[in-house]
DNA sequence: CAAAGATATCGACTTTTCCCGATATACCAA
DNA sequence: TTGGTATATCGGGAAAAGTCGATATCTTTG
C-alpha cells in the first residue's frame, strides 16, 4: 500500500471520480486494489496513521490517505544512526 | 541485541575471556545479557544472520556474531528509495 | 574414546498479529 | 428524516512469531 501511495495517479486512476488526489486516496480505492475486506484495510490504514507513515483527512463521507514522506526520511535516518 | 553489538567492548566486557572481539561476540555472552534462554538466543541470532544483519564465524566451540553494517546501510537506502 | 562445554535444532505452548464478518458511526441526498 | 454510501470499530478465529525445555551436534580436553 505504501508503495502504491507513492504514485497515486498511476495506481489509483479511479480516484479521479472521488475528488482527485489532492488529499490522497480514499479507503475504498485502496481496498479494491488490495483485495482485502473493507474492515481490514480500514484498520491497517489507521495503524499506519498512528505509526505516522500516512496522514488522513476526512472530507465528507470519504477519508483520504496519503504518505507522510517525512516519516520515511526519519526512519531511514534512524536506522543509520541508532540501529 | 543489534544495538549492543554496535559497541561490543562496552556491552560485553567478559568477551575478553573468550577470544576478544575480532570476530564478534559469542552466543553465551549475548544470552547472559539478554536474559533469555540459550535456545531462544541461538535461534534469534541465526534468524538475524539469515536476514543478513549479522555475520557469524565458528571458531572452535564458539560461534561469534557481529553486525553486518552494510545491511543497515542498505536497509536505510532501501527505505529512502523504494518505500 | 569419554566427558564437558558451547551452540544448534526440535516439538510444544503461549502470545501476538492478521484478517474476517457483523455492526456502528458519519455523511449525503432525496 | 430516511435510505444509501463510505468508513470505523468490535469480537473472534486462524496464522505467525516468540519462547521454552529437552535433546542433538560439534569441539576441546583428559
Amino acid at each position: 500500500m505504501l508503495e502504491w501511495l507513492k504514485e497515486p495517479e498511476i495506481n489509483f486512476p479511479d480516484q479521479l471520480q472521488y475528488g482527485g488526489f489532492e488529499h490522497g486516496v480514499c479507503v475504498g480505492q485502496i481496498q479494491a486494489k488490495a483485495g482485502l475486506t473493507q474492515s481490514t484495510v480500514s484498520e491497517y490504514l489507521s495503524l499506519l496513521q498512528r505509526a505516522g507513515f500516512v496522514e488522513s483527512k476526512r472530507v465528507g463521507q470519504w477519508t483520504y490517505y496519503k504518505r507522510n514522506e517525512g516519516a520515511f526520511e526519519a526512519l531511514s535516518k534512524l536506522i543509520q544512526s541508532n540501529l
